[in-house]
DNA sequence: TAGGTATTTAGGGAATTCCCTAAATTCGCA
DNA sequence: TGCGAATTTAGGGAATTCCCTAAATACCTA
């Protein structure tokens, strides 16, 4: 737990929206680009990119950010990175508030 | 609860020290400097910069955004400001990235 | 009211973060 | 093999953050 590295990747707006985006995928990308395997794979930069309106590069590198803080889970398949919640981290953030901090 | 400025205020490294050094002020900071009034009041503004290494201007704004991020309480006695945590507040916001993020 | 101590406000140089465009890389498929 | 799509890497201008010194302010006490 890197706490610092983890507090540093949530302090922008951008990146605190993809967070809660990637809570829910289907209430906040289009239909469209999701299927069966988003609960398990997550979202693809591209999508998410869109979503916020910023370059993909800019947007790409966010989630590297937060997935080197752990908070994020990185799956490659083909040309497309996806990019999912890290729950078992979040959960170990908020008790480590909790308790520790 | 503005989480954004709740988390931008503990990205940095002295300020995450500060919140937990405050945790338990007769652990991190010389005997002499606390009284029986410490519990409730927390340490004034160059104790703390003190303990940090840094000078009083540069901790004093650091108090002053952690406690308008709601997560220090000052109080103000005489000449000096005194902060402790706000356990209130962080107990909000371990609650909140745990069920709400 | 004068002087001393604690803090805050102002101002600014250095470092970091933000977020873009261009170029390079990775991978699927004809 | 070669083209197209998705992503990442590089490079950099603009904005913000870091954290200092100097000056101003607040408050106490003689």
């Amino acid at each position: 737990m890197e706490l610092l590295a983890i507090i540093k990747s949530l302090s922008n707006e951008t990146r605190l929206n993809i967070l809660k985006w990637l809570k829910d995928p289907f209430a906040h990308f289009p239909e469209e680009e999701l299927s069966e395997d988003t609960p398990a794979l997550g979202v693809c930069v591209s999508d998410i990119a869109e979503k916020a309106g910023m370059s993909v590069p800019t947007v790409s590198d966010y989630l590297k950010t937060m997935s080197a803080a752990n908070i994020l889970i990185a799956t490659r398949k083909g040309q497309w990175t996806y990019y999912k919640r890290n729950e078992k981290s979040i959960q170990e953030l908020a008790i480590y508030i909790k308790e520790k901090l």
